[in-house]
DNA sequence: TCTTGACACCTAGTTACACAATGCCTAGAA
DNA sequence: TTCTAGGCATTGTGTAACTAGGTGTCAAGA
C-alpha cells in the first residue's frame, strides 16, 4: 500500500476498528491487518498519535488495564461523539471515492 | 471537502483528466469540477505546483500555447509514462478504496 | 475611462500527518 | 540466560496540499 493514500482517512479506520469493541492500541493494529486482508498494515508510530488525536477530541475514550501483574494496556472504547463521527466520516469517505470513481471511470 | 483526503490521490485525478485530450491548468481545474460534480473545486494554488511536480518526474509534457495576441497557456499532455503510471495509480486507488470498505463496512 | 471579473499562471510559507527509527519494559519460550 | 514477541511511547523527517499572496491579459459594463 502506497505510502500517503492512508492522508486524511486513518480516523476512519481506527473508529471503524474501535466501535466493534473496545481494544488497545496494538490489536487495533493487529485487527486493521486482518480485516484488510494484510494491505493495512500499520506501524505503531502512526497508531498511536492517531488514536491520542482522538481521543484529545473526544472521539476515544481510554483507561489503563492491568493484565499480568505489572502490565498495562490503554484500551480504546468510542464516545458517543465517535460513533457520530464515524457516520459522518464514512459519509464524507462514499462521497469522496464516488467523486474518485466518477473522475477516474 | 474535507482537507486531506486528497493527499495522494491528486496525481491520479490530474493524470485522468489529463488523459482525456491535452489541457491546460485552468481548464483542468473546471474539467475537475465539473466531472466531480462540483465536489472537488480546487485552488489553483494545488493543482499548479502538481502539474510543475508530474511534469518533473516525466509524467506529463507540456508547451506553451499563445491564445490571442499576448495570451499564453502551458498545456499539458500525458507522455508514455504518464500512461502507465494512471493504470498503475488507478490500480493503487481502487485496491485501497476495496480495503477501506471492508474495514469500515 | 475605470472597474470588475473571468482567464491564466506562479510561489513562499505553513501545516498536517504518516512514517521511520528508536527506546523502554514485561513475559514467556528456547 | 537469552531471545523473541507483546505493548507503549517519543522524536524527527519528508511529503504534499493549502493559504495567501502576486503578476498579467482581456472583455464587458458602469
Amino acid at each position: 500500500m502506497k505510502g500517503e493514500a492512508l492522508k486524511g482517512h486513518l480516523d476512519l479506520l481506527l473508529l471503524a476498528v474501535v466501535r466493534e469493541g473496545p481494544l488497545h492500541g496494538y490489536a487495533i493494529i493487529e485487527e486493521l491487518r486482518r480485516r484488510s486482508g494484510g494491505a493495512f498494515d500499520l506501524p505503531e508510530g502512526t497508531i498511536y498519535p492517531a488514536l491520542h488525536r482522538l481521543e484529545r477530541s473526544k472521539l476515544l475514550r481510554s483507561r489503563w488495564q492491568s493484565v499480568g501483574p505489572r502490565r498495562r494496556r490503554r484500551v480504546y472504547r468510542l464516545t458517543r461523539h465517535g460513533e457520530a463521527a464515524f457516520e459522518e466520516e464514512k459519509d464524507q469517505w462514499r462521497s469522496f471515492s464516488g467523486a474518485m470513481e466518477t473522475v477516474v471511470a
